[in-house]
DNA sequence: ATCGTTATGAAATAATATTGCAATTTAGGA
DNA sequence: TCCTAAATTGCAATATTATTTCATAACGAT
């Protein structure tokens, strides 16, 4: 169902091995909030996680929880879901891709799909001004339009929600 | 610079003219919320539209704001920017279209694309299970989704930021 | 005119996120 | 080894965004 559900021990070696690189500090906080992540396999909010991280006592401390996460999401471990609210382990730590996170309007789920073409576009997008407008974007009114390391959200309805209400659909009737 | 500056008149005639089509209630706060967001021409918080409608008194009263924004995205007349917390009058209320909005990380201004390509991958992502899927994108692994009226939100830095930072940089030096 | 639906008023509170400052730890150079 | 600058953490307070609940009022179709 998710995309890092069950791969935790993998995600975290790649995680360790990107860190000791470029000498990034892992701390016990910071890789305690990607292993819960990487082990849920799927998004949390940050007062969650918060909540799983440290009893009543660090419930009570929301900016360690948005610390940790910032650090990951600066470096390419952690996507933020910012239409769910939530946080989400990145499926490829560390490896230049293009993330587009599938987000369920109905459950939060979210799935993150690696598109080598919607990548290309938003590229096109981001382009020097005036250049590579491929793909049938316009020029944008305001220019240039660097891209950063946000990934594209793409809200729907997933599969299970989708048979849910197809199911309340056909009750009514 | 914005989409819907300067273009309140014919934005608040469309959205009339497709309210009296479909029968809706433009009721005097919701009128009053989007000609606010048509006037401005960039994206609002919902606590600074409160505080514009209603002076001191209304400013205490949330849920006037977000029912009013609620129905005005629901019916196409409002984009929210999840991104930005913000929300956005749409540059082509009433006409299908595909938005694409390009939310400026540093600043938070929000400009509305329309992306015919953009639009046939998402719809791509979300035609039927195991159907449609040009474009590139791949099968997804939870099958189906749907998109739904959300716009596609890509997060960047627009045309004056990038030329701050250039400044900031050289100033550096 | 009345009934069901839809919209508004109002208070309270939930959920999410940030700021500022002090104390501590760490990495790296003198 | 010691020192320093930078990064990290602890902590309190608070800001910002958004929703829930219940009651009242307006609307629109019969």
């Amino acid at each position: 169902m998710s995309d890092t559900e069950g791969r935790r021990p993998e995600i975290m070696e790649a995680v360790e091995r990107v860190c000791r690189e470029r000498k990034l500090r892992l701390t016990p906080v910071r890789r305690q909030v990607l292993e819960l992540l990487a082990e849920e396999g799927k998004a949390l909010g940050a007062y969650e996680l918060l909540r799983k991280i440290g009893g009543e006592r660090a419930a009570a401390y929301p900016p360690a929880a948005y610390r940790a996460l910032e650090f990951l999401q600066r470096n390419g471990f952690v996507h933020r879901v910012r239409d769910a609210k939530r946080f989400v382990a990145c499926s490829r730590p560390g490896e230049p891709h293009d993330p587009v996170l599938l987000v369920c309007g109905s459950c939060g789920e979210v799935e993150e799909l690696q598109a080598a073409d919607m990548g290309s576009i938003a590229s096109g997008i981001s382009a020097e001004c005036g250049g590579g407008r491929a793909s049938g974007i316009g020029p944008s009114e305001s220019g240039c339009f660097l891209e950063t390391a946000h990934a594209i959200e793409i809200v729907g309805k997933c599969s299970p929600c989708s048979a849910d209400r197809a199911r309340t659909e056909q009750a009514k009737e």
